[in-house]
RNA sequence: GGAGGGGUUCCCGAGUGGCCAAAGGGAACAGACUGUAAAUCUGUCGGCAUCCGCCUUCGGAGGUUCAAAUCCUCCCCCCUCCA
């Protein structure tokens, strides 16, 4: 592959590139390139917005170059300043580990296992003195500091920013020393931490690394970027059957931002499906549905995506039901009323809103709807539905 | 160290002695409409109780009062200005 085409594959979805001259020198080298992308420690469950970043990291395995997946486990005793998160307990080692089991898991249905190499910036943090440390943060000014937006706000909002914040940054930037990274990838939000490997390579006599910024990938509302504490993700890890639903249920604007940032479809097959949808050729459910088939099958092989197709349609365009619910046992008698076996199978929190659902008209049993929540039921097999997306197979003894 | 401002239900935020389970907005959930779209409209949105009503909640612990998110005391946390 010639050097264009190495540049187009890795700027492909990419906001931001610093500095493509200076790739193109390391390129030259003909020497494969050490990639750098960083995760935190804690709760390896990643949703599609991670994958932009590793699919990312992927473009680069292609392209026959070293990709280190950083585990920050010493800074995640700092947390990424947000202004949400305090200080964090640090995790022991054994928890540690186990995440980054989990992470491998994960990662390794996009990345190769044999091109990636794991590593954990405790190896190095442990080992740095107080000393060393005055020495990193000599190297760094407040005011540089107060750049970064999110302090910056912070700073005028008067919200609190604790001075171990600060340290993030630092570590972040000083693991590109370390690991003497030639190129980190990183969200838009994670800009001013890449600059920071920039600068500190620099004053500790390396190279510096170039930086590539990936987009955040809005959340299923559309307007939030991705995340696990607002709810509006899609768990990699997510069931055939969930995966494929929280992706129907998402906008036909924000459709084709999925597409650009989760599909391998070329960016022209693309633009012609779009084409479509607009001169009404394609609905664009169809359109959705490809989607949403393509990324349950790269997580689930295959046959996933069909399956989870045929299985929403079903379930919700035929108003069929679905092929595993939650099963629920009571016996006849006060536990077989309605408002008491929602709340006991789980359905409900509480029995207030068992009433509450009943009285909107949520329930169904076996298709039929139900207004009643006192009376018992009698003995036999029900099909519960509550709401749209809420099953349940009961049996009253 | 001194002076002042602030901590309210999932989130933001109003509320300064009873009419407060606490305005308003957001999120979420249900119904209508649909393509389980999105948008929109309507409703719900602490727990128990089929209405009455009862219990828990307004940073924490005590106190005053018939009655406290609201007043007092101490404590914890955050911010600003001065030093």
């Amino acid at each position: 592959m010639d050097i264009n085409a190495t540049l187009q594959h890795i700027m492909r979805g990419a906001v931001e590139f610093i500095d493509q001259e200076e790739l193109v020198k390391k390129l030259q080298r003909g020497v494969p390139l050490r990639i750098k992308a960083g995760f935190d420690p804690t709760a390896p469950d990643l949703h599609l917005g991670h994958t932009v970043l590793i699919q990312k990291l992927k473009h680069f395995q292609e392209l026959g170059h070293q990709v280190i997946f950083l585990i920050g486990d010493f800074t995640g005793m700092i947390g990424d300043p947000t202004g949400k998160n305090e200080t964090r307990p640090p995790l022991t080692r054994e928890q540690v580990l186990a995440n980054a089991e989990t992470y491998k898991q994960q990662i390794f249905k996009i990345l190769d296992p044999d091109k990636t190499e794991i590593a954990f910036n405790s190896t190095w943090m442990n080992a740095f003195s107080a000393s060393d440390f005055v020495s990193l943060c000599s190297r760094y000014t407040v005011a540089r500091m107060l750049e970064r937006d999110d302090f910056h706000k912070r700073y005028n909002d008067n919200r609190p920013i604790s001075i171990h914040e600060f340290l993030y940054p630092l570590v972040q930037g000083y693991d590109s020393v370390a690991l003497k990274a030639d190129v980190e990838l990183g969200g838009t939000d994670q800009k001013f931490n890449l600059l920071m490997g920039r600068t500190l390579q620099h004053q500790y006599g390396q190279e510096a690394q170039c930086i590539l910024t990936m987009p955040l990938l809005e959340g299923l509302d559309g307007v939030n970027k991705m995340s696990k504490s607002l709810g509006n993700y899609v768990g990699i890890e997510d069931a055939p059957a969930d995966m494929f639903g929280k992706l129907m249920s998402i906008s036909d604007d924000l459709m084709w931002r999925y597409y650009e940032l989760l599909s391998d479809k070329g960016l022209e097959e693309i633009a012609t499906l779009k084409e479509d949808v607009q001169s009404g050729q394609l609905h664009p459910k169809k359109a959705k549905e490809m989607l949403a088939c393509e990324i349950t099958a790269r997580y689930h092989g295959a046959g996933a995506g069909e399956t989870a197709l045929e299985e929403f349609n079903r379930v919700f365009a035929q108003g069929k039901l679905p092929d595993d619910m939650p099963e629920h046992g009571a016996d006849q008698g006060d536990a077989s009323k309605p408002v008491n076996f929602l709340e006991a199978s789980g359905l409900c929190a509480s029995r207030g809103e068992a009433r509450r659902l009943i009285k909107q008209g949520a329930l169904s049993i076996d298709g039929e709807k139900a207004s009643d929540g006192e009376t018992p039921l009698e003995p036999g097999e029900y099909v519960i539905k509550l709401g749209k997306k809420r099953f349940l197979k009961l049996h009253i003894r």
